[in-house]
Parts: structure tokens; C-alpha cells; sequence
DNA sequence: CTTAAAAAAATATACGATATATAATCTGTT
DNA sequence: AACAGATTATATATCGTATATTTTTTTAAG
């Protein structure tokens, strides 16, 4: 249960407390930098010290600190250059869509401008798939779909099945549009609302039951009816955006 | 100008070829990974060599492929647990929208499917987005607009410069949004079509000059009015759908 | 004094050997 | 047959060292 041995090095004698999981240490800085990043604790342009003193500093080895920041390379978040070091990138050269960069700005807090872009993404992407979900459907995706309707009849949305029902619905609804893109587009969006509505409904467990309006627009929204299913989405997200500001405003 | 030297190892002795960029191999080594994945050389659920023996396969060390499948990691095309080996994931886990997957996907020879998604999802996002801009875009961001239309007037689509300002317009109509996620994620559709239309333009340069009706459609998404910005971009949506088909029908 | 070339320094990048953790599989016992 | 322990294959992690690249500084020429 203990982390990784070093060998030849006493056990956590730099680091701070990075505990964590024991067989993704990478995984573990990757993340722990990222946030600092997110977060603006390390802002566009500033530079990492150099490779050797940051990883006594973190407490890890140099290959562990190399393989996290390939990952902060990956998504953008970073860059590096011999002789000019590794620092933060701009804003514009962050994959915002990537869902591991949409989760870490929300566990730092999402700000307003951040909740207000990703609703209106939302309002953009979504009711248009909706409408297209209606006219390309197929006969076993619209039974899943029923399925998925049932479940959340009987769950709210403050429980684990009915928000699970809530997210099933959702990825079913953008499978049936028959468009990889928009199915991974809208898959990041709803990751990062349901982690927004996890800490809603985590943090404190609203008192007022959020489904009965909710689930006669789902069903509107599996009905087929294409101009219904668009309409009866913006609702939808127009509630959830409310929804989540309040949650939010605690 | 000859890859990085090996300390101990006669150079280039196992690895067919890869000799690529010097001071970012694992860059390389990940391309050339990924290739293979977008490709279908290595489909979903085939299980990557053992560390060791892929690393000496591809001429190249540990943690160079180390390195290399965390690149692949932060972008979902794979994942990797001890004993079980690294495996390429299914589709759905991979991030589409990510720019490098989407340029790999191009370059790999797009899919008649994929263009499809592609334009579609450009359908969804773009004549909203323009739309959007006509109603936010401030005054420098006008006299901008002015500027590479400007450019766009005195040379073609076929030339470098006129491709370059064909970009810039775009990247100044998505920043006039004011939605951060809207920008990157268009910024990711047009780096794979500035890519595609390279690729049109490079190969067999069309003779026809595409820019005079384009030129029409720009102007009219500059003016300001949303709801003819939103007509010209479909329009222009459309037309470059049909570009793009009969260019890869060469 | 300015400019260009050369040297130096700082830093990322790369290699190899080795040790540990983890999970699947095999094996023996109940 | 089912469960517990040993085995094994694999990813993960560390250390020491060597090379490449680029920025900075120095030096020399004009």
C-alpha cells in the first residue's frame, strides 16, 4: 500500500506529501502540475526550474517528472526547449476539449466565464445533435433508450443510478447521430457536467427533486420528432445551466 | 543533422529507418506509433510487444517508448496495465478532437466517413459561431478582419500567403466569439483542413482560382449582420465540402 | 562602436542497467 | 471443484552518465 521504492534513496525525504496511487506516479504529477497550471498558480510563460532540481524538489525522478510532462505536452498545457527550459503555454494552445483538462479546470473551481462557454457549446452542439439523433436512430438504440428512460422514472438525480442513467442517456443520444466527432465532443462536455453536478448533488444534497420536469423533455427528446427533440434540448440545457449556477452560488 | 548519437551502441543498427528530427525522438517514435494506430495497422484491442523487445525492435531505448506511449495515453488512442501489456484502445476512447489525432487521421488518408463527420460537425459549430461573432466582435478585431480580407483579395487560395490569411480570418472570427472552447475547438477543425487543403492545393494545384465567390462569402461574414454571417458560412461550409471531395477524388 | 563569428553554459534529450510493484496464470491443497 | 499460495511476465520507477541543442557570452574583425 506504501508508494514506490526508490532504491538507494530513504523513503519521502523531499517531497511534500504526494502519497497517492503507487503504480502511476506519473499519472500522479502529471495531475498534480496540471492543477497548479489550471489553477493559475503557475501562469502563462513561467518556467519550470530545470529538470534535475525539480525532480528532488517533487521528490521523484527525473524519467517519472519527463513521462508527466509528456502528458502536459500532449494537451498543450506545456512546452520545452533545450537551453529555454519548459514552460506554461498560452491559454490558446491548451486543448480545452480534452476531457482530462475540462475535469481539472472544474475540480479547480470553474469561474463563471468558464460555466457560461461551456453552456453555450452546449447550446450550440447539442440541440442540432438532438435533432439529428431523432432522424438517424436505430430500432435497438431507441429500445436502450426507453431503458435508460426507465431508470431515471424511478432514480433521481441525486443518486448514483439516476445520474448514471442521466449520463447512459446522453451517450446514447449522441451515438445516435451516427457522428464519431460529435460523440466525442459531447462526451467531453458531459464528463465535465457530471462532475459539475456530482459536486452539486456531492457537496450538498439539494433538497428539491430536479427530475420530474427533466424527464418529459428526455422523452420528448427520444420521441423522433426532430423540431421537439431541438426544442425540448434547449430546455433541458437551459435548466441544467441554472441548475448548476445556484449549485454553484451555495 | 544525424540523430542523437547512442553512447555505446553502433548507430542505426536495428530500427529499419527513423531517422527524424534529432532532439525529440520520442515525438517521432509517437507519430510513428500513432500512424500505425489512425491507420489500422494496429486495431483496437491489439496488444503492443513486451517493453523491452519493442524497444530494441524499433532501434530506440526504454524510456524514449516510454515516453512516446504517454504522448499516446494523454490522447486515448492507448492505455497500458502490468501483465497485461499495452493495448490500442477502442475508437470511442480515443480524443478525436484532439488536434495532433485529427492531423494523424489526414495524413493517414481520410476516410470518406471521417470527412463527412467532419464537415458535419463544421455545420453544427461554424454558422452558430459566425453568427455569434457578427454580434461580439469588438473594433480591432473589425479592422483584423478588414486586413486579411485584404489579403485574401490580392492572392489565391493556392498560394502560401493566401491560405495563411484564409486561416487568420478564421482565427479571428472564432476569437470575436468570445468562447474560449468554441475557439479551440474550431481552431482544431481548421489545423485539419488548413492540412487538407495543403494537401489539395500541394498535390495537384487546381486550376481553377477558388477565391472570388469565397471572397463574396467572407465579406459578408465580416459585415456584421448574424444573420447573413450565418447564410455565407454555410454556404462557404458547403463549398469547401465539395472542394475537399473532388480534390481526394483526384 | 558595431557586427559577426566562436566559445561557453545551461538545459532538455537519450541510453543502459537494475530494482520493485502489479496482476494474470499456474499449482497444489482442501 | 474451489480456493490459496507461488510463479511469472509486464509495466513502473530510479540512478548514473552521455549527447544535442540553443541561448548567452565572449572574442575578434571591420
Amino acid at each position: 500500500m506504501m508508494a514506490n521504492k526508490r532504491p538507494g534513496m530513504e523513503s519521502g525525504e523531499a517531497g511534500e506529501a504526494l502519497p497517492l496511487l503507487s503504480g502511476r506516479l506519473h499519472h500522479a504529477v502529471a495531475q498534480r502540475l496540471a492543477t497548479h497550471v489550471v489553477n493559475g498558480d503557475y501562469p502563462p510563460g513561467h518556467v519550470f526550474p530545470a529538470e534535475v532540481e525539480h525532480a528532488e524538489l517533487l521528490g521523484v525522478s527525473r524519467s517519472v517528472l519527463r513521462e508527466a510532462f509528456r502528458m502536459l505536452t500532449a494537451k498543450g498545457l506545456v512546452s520545452s526547449r533545450p537551453k529555454a527550459g519548459t514552460r506554461v503555454n498560452e491559454r490558446r494552445k491548451w486543448n480545452l476539449l480534452d476531457p482530462d483538462v475540462l475535469s481539472w479546470q472544474i475540480q479547480c473551481g470553474a469561474s463563471d466565464e468558464f460555466l457560461r462557454d461551456l453552456f453555450e457549446l452546449r447550446m450550440v452542439v447539442e440541440p442540432q445533435a438532438a435533432e439529428m439523433a431523432a432522424l438517424r436512430r436505430d430500432e435497438r438504440q431507441l429500445l436502450d433508450m426507453a431503458n435508460a428512460l426507465d431508470s431515471m422514472e424511478r432514480y433521481t438525480l441525486t443518486s448514483p443510478k439516476g445520474r448514471a442513467a442521466d449520463i447512459r442517456f446522453h451517450e446514447l443520444l449522441m451515438e445516435a447521430t451516427r457522428n464519431e466527432m460529435l460523440l466525442a465532443l459531447s462526451n467531453s462536455i458531459s464528463t465535465a457536467i457530471a462532475s459539475t453536478t456530482a459536486i452539486k448533488h456531492g457537496m450538498q444534497d439539494s433538497p428539491r427533486d430536479p427530475m420530474p420536469e427533466h424527464h418529459a423533455l428526455y422523452a420528448q427528446i427520444a420521441e423522433g420528432n426532430p423540431a421537439k427533440a431541438r426544442k425540448a434540448m434547449i430546455t433541458l440545457i437551459e435548466l441544467a445551466h441554472a441548475d448548476t449556477q445556484v449549485a454553484l452560488r451555495r
